[in-house]
RNA sequence: GCUACCGUAGCUCAGUGGUAGAGCACAUCCUUGGUAAGGAUGAGGCCAUGGGUUCAAUCCCCAUCGGUAGCUCCA
């Protein structure tokens, strides 16, 4: 089905009409207390609608939920009918001014300007004493409300037409579904997906902190979270010299030269925190980017064709100045680890390369289990001064982009200006557990730094030629990917991963001895293992180590040591299983070598 | 940065215009236990920070700093 058609259907089906009737209906209970009000947009979204509102200096709160809903179940109750008309701009004009509905007078404008108002004529919907310029479609009238199946949810500014120097409007949000139960069932999953937020359980589980001394947006590491990291970082580098990349290390702080010549001085200042003088008169930057360093490399002698392509990689330390409301957890910080490579090649070797990449990224999500993304072809918008202005070379690279995209059968979506002001990106979008959409991974081709950067390499004849560059992060960022994964696992890692891969609990006293000859002999494998020798009760024992998400808990008593055994209780499996411990290893060091992910329960152990 | 809300013990939260509580976690002792919380005792708080109102402020007001959601922005 094609995008527009699909909208089409969404557009006429029940819960869109119910929900747009919704919004119809808290905009005029908003309008019984705030008669002044203005009008923005609201429409339908995924789990309810929202209005936004003007209230000038009389501002609204959440405390006036109560009272909004109580007039609303009233309107419900006046089965006021919901009739369509038409009206010319000179009409809507009229109509609209003398309510002072500025907002609405712009977009009406505007709709027939483009064109996009069919005929010149607006659409109109009333119910009862409220007329809003709509193109519908609603429920036939408001007591077609089922009953007590929305609820006012909370307030927030947005800007009017999502442009940050205009007004700030204050943006109601709803909740709305077919009917209670529903309502009541999303709420409660929301409720659980609290539960396994990435903050949450990153303090739980002692993986990272936040420090107000040290910064906002300025993670630190604890012991647990940095094994996390670690263990990523070995399995990229692994991956990557596989697939001939190089690795390289260079500083995280640079000339201001270094940036004129990139452009991302001006393109990019916004997201640099700002110089460090030096001397009086040398400007120093901290890097939002690593790709200038890697070029810099690359220059560092003259290349021939034969050694394309060349592939620089490095987890990059980088620093970028998000705006301050911007900043969640480690979902989105100031200070960030990139799994970063620059890949130069020749024109004829693009398409290649970027495949490779776009196999990569592939073979880690596959691996990792992240499978509900989203994959956005992001596009220049030659309108906007963030993009370098080379109209010629853009559409060019897009339509690489776009090729390797349809040959490798990936599904995607195009989105105008989210390219790298660069070139255009391939991003692969995930959701968190709160419905917030990110940018994880990404592959971008680049035809400007080339250029800036005077990038040459030697052809077969002998001639100088400019090499392509794609910037690639197939991990994202230490910070963004860990965050996704503590969610999707829910805090449950893989052994391969996990801080403490295996926990002895020892039944009794007489068999301490026996649990600490497997300690070490797991330490001497190189597994992080812990034994519980505490006081604590048994049971103790085993909910500390499962509230602790720890894989595998090792049960040893007096069976187990006369057997030379163990009993395997692992934190995904309901049903545990006494093994010999030779066996118990070997299975424990495949799935550790092997990246197996034994937090799901497809995985079995090998007896 | 903007809009709204929030800030009490390490964590989750009660609470009051007359300078504070619970559970978990922590410490000590007892308990020697076969699959998710054994018992007792104890320690722990400038009630985010700075001003103001008041006889008196953790509580009311203002500012600042942090947090949450959204907008903008972005890996």
């Amino acid at each position: 089905m094609k995008a527009a058609e699909k909208t089409q259907e969404y557009k006429n089906s029940h819960i869109y009409r119910l929900r747009h009737s919704l919004a119809h209906i808290m905009a005029q209970a908003v309008l019984q207390i705030r008669p002044d009000a203005k009008l923005g947009f609201g429409p339908p979204v995924d789990n309810g609608f929202y209005y936004d509102f003007d209230f000038g200096d009389s501002p609204i709160s959440d405390s006036d939920f109560k009272d909004i809903e109580k007039r609303m179940k009233k309107i419900v109750k006046q089965k006021q009918v919901f009739e369509a008309s038409q009206k010319s701009l000179d009409e809507t004009l009229q109509l609209l001014e003398e309510t002072n509905q500025e907002y609405k007078i712009e977009y009406a404008k505007e709709l027939v300007e483009t064109g996009k108002a069919e005929g010149g004529q607006l659409g109109f919907y009333v119910n009862g004493p409220f007329i809003d310029m709509c193109e519908g479609p609603h429920l036939e009238d408001t007591g077609k409300v089922p009953k007590a199946c929305f609820k006012l949810d909370k307030i927030a500014g947005s800007y009017w037409r999502g442009d940050e120097k205009r007004p700030m409007l204050t943006r109601i949000y709803a909740l709305a579904f077919e009917n209670v139960d529903e309502l009541k069932d999303y709420i409660q999953r929301r409720e659980l997906a609290k539960k396994r937020e990435h903050r949450k359980l990153g303090a739980e589980l002692d993986l990272f902190v936040i420090d107000d001394e040290v910064g906002v947006g300025l993670p630190m590491w604890l012991p647990n979270g940095t094994i996390i990291r670690d263990e990523l970082e070995k399995w990229a580098h692994e991956v990557e010299f596989k697939a001939g990349y190089k690795r390289v290390s260079t500083p995280c702080i640079t000339r201001s030269n270094l940036y004129h010549r990139s452009g991302h001085l001006p393109y990019y200042t916004e997201g640099m925190f700002p110089p460090m003088v030096i001397d009086d008169h040398d400007e120093y930057y901290l890097r939002p980017m690593n790709c200038p360093h890697h070029h810099k490399l690359y220059m560092s002698r003259p290349r021939s064709y034969r050694d394309l392509p060349i592939r620089l990689a490095e987890y990059g330390d980088v620093y970028r100045y998000e705006k301050h409301g911007s900043l969640a957890g480690i979902l989105r910080v100031r200070a960030m680890s990139m799994n970063d490579a620059h890949i130069y090649c020749e024109q004829d070797q693009v398409k290649e390369e970027f495949t490779k990449v776009m196999q990569m990224y592939r073979f880690y999500y596959d691996h990792l289990r992240l499978g509900n993304f989203r994959v956005r072809l992001s596009l220049h918008d030659k309108d906007s001064e963030k993009f370098v202005d080379s109209e010629e070379e853009w559409v060019e690279s897009e339509n690489i982009v776009r090729e390797v995209l349809r040959e490798n059968n990936i599904d995607f979506d195009e989105e105008v200006g989210e390219a790298a002001f660069y070139g255009p990106k391939v991003d692969i979008q995930l959701s968190n557990v709160m419905g917030r959409e990110e940018t994880v991974s990404t592959c971008q081709l680049d035809f400007v730094m080339p250029e800036r950067f005077d990038l040459e390499y030697t052809d077969r004849n002998g001639e100088s030629q400019r090499p392509f560059i794609l910037h690639r992060a197939p991990l994202s960022t230490h910070e963004r990917m860990i965050a996704f994964l503590i969610e999707l696992y829910g805090g449950a890692f893989p052994t391969w991963m996990s801080p403490v891969q295996v926990l002895i609990i020892p039944v009794n006293e007489t068999v301490h001895e026996y649990a600490k000859q497997i300690e070490s002999r797991l330490f001497d494998n190189m597994l992080r293992v812990e034994t519980d020798l505490s006081g604590d009760t048994f049971n103790k024992k085993i909910r500390r180590g499962v509230t602790r998400k720890i894989p595998n808990i090792w049960i040893i008593g007096n069976n187990e040591m006369e057997e030379q055994a163990i009993t395997w209780r692992r934190y995904c499996v309901k049903d545990q299983v006494k093994l010999n411990i030779d066996k118990a290893c070997a299975n424990l060091i495949r799935w550790r070598d092997e990246r197996i992910m034994d937090n799901f329960d497809d995985i079995v152990i090998d007896e």
